[in-house]
DNA sequence: TAGATTGTTAATCGATTAACAATC
DNA sequence: TAGATTGTTAATCGATTAACAATC
């Protein structure tokens, strides 16, 4: 049963971190951690780690020893589906593609990728990483046969706004977009934008102020 | 030259969205476009749309037409570096460090891969997308003798605090991160993570909610 | 001109941080 | 007990949005 909370998106997005330095914790055998520590290691204020694991811990931390870690790690994981997979299909088998289809540290986040698919007949009816490429148009029938709600995009951007109408008519509720296209799509579907120009230009901005400092 | 102005880092990462947004317009003929119809294309408010653009445009929009394409185009580019390429380093040839290899997208975006680093006998020396594998011990001379800034991590979880010590210990500036593990480096060196796990979370989250609706 | 659109100043909203009492 | 750590309430900070005068 999970507690019907909500946290901020800033919030989610802290738990990956959060788990992943417990279950670090956990190999050190390490029993419980205050979140004193954990915002120190992780470079957060300690109040903003109270609240974040108060909103998801089905128990509370106790003073002086803080929070129990095997629970906390119970309780991120429950949280965040990880153990309820969910099943996804991925259209465009390129280079950036094929990465994803190979990605088994996904199965650890709750993501499997059941299928694939390619217009290009080459590549389709190959098993790549173990799951195989269908040719595109059967997809709105395999999706809805086997009531699949997560449709991953890696096709190159003139193509992206293409597939979303096609994985939203065929009944997706979620897409995780890797094209640096702004889809549009109805409400009641989320789209996850994975976007790698928005992260270079952090990088190249750094660069240029490193540069003008000296 | 660059103008002075620094912008929020929710600002910058809009960057990449006006700037495709705008080359389409410009495919299309479009000479100039308004706030307005920007915001409302891309989901944003207008006011916004109109701080982002009046940051990084030489010029100002006019009433009644808006803003110009072309030169808006040149703004956003130059400020995002786009046009001086920043060279980098990639390590850990696996799945994901070839699909990165493999992306010809990012010279637009003004990252070139000049070299991939791997501990394993079998990848060295193979050239992959036209770069070549060095061995790992190689590294810190070759990226001390090109002067080059950036490392490009894509090892597994275990190995990205040793790798990315190696990479500061050889005077790289920046780390684009693709492992989920926290990074300690120097305030000096910028780490710019490649969260894949929260995003599964987000997408997770959604599919929650949307189920619970029913 | 009238209307669309701009840029600026003030208000709102929401997340983070500070202060502090409670407790093991 | 004393001290570390918790959880909560209030203050701060910063980004977004609303209101509105200026202008082509």
């Amino acid at each position: 049963m999970n507690k019907k909370v909500t946290l901020t998106v800033q919030a989610l997005q802290r738990m990956p971190y959060y788990l992943q330095y417990l279950r670090k914790a956990k190999e050190q055998g390490i029993e419980s951690v205050s979140s004193t520590s954990i915002a120190k290691d992780l470079k957060l204020n300690d109040v903003l780690v109270r609240k974040d694991l108060a909103a998801i811990s089905t128990t509370q931390g106790k003073p002086k020893s803080g929070f129990a870690v095997n629970e906390l790690i119970d309780n991120i994981e429950d949280y965040l589906g990880y153990n309820n997979t969910m099943d996804a299909v991925l259209v465009g088998v390129g280079s950036l593609g094929r990465a994803l289809l190979g990605n088994d540290e996904f199965e650890k986040y709750g993501l499997n990728i059941v299928a694939a698919f390619d217009t290009d007949e080459s590549i389709v009816n190959q098993i790549i990483s173990g799951k195989q490429v269908f040719p595109l148009k059967r997809l709105k029938g395999l999706v809805k046969r086997m009531h699949i709600n997560i449709g991953i995009i890696a096709v190159p951007g003139e193509f992206a706004q293409d597939v979303a109408d096609l994985l939203v008519g065929s009944g997706i509720k979620a897409i995780w977009n890797f094209s640096l296209v702004k889809l549009k799509v109805p409400d009641h579907v989320l789209v996850q934008d994975e976007n790698l120009a928005a992260s270079l230009a952090k990088l190249s901005l750094h660069l240029r102020d490193e540069m003008e400092k000296n």
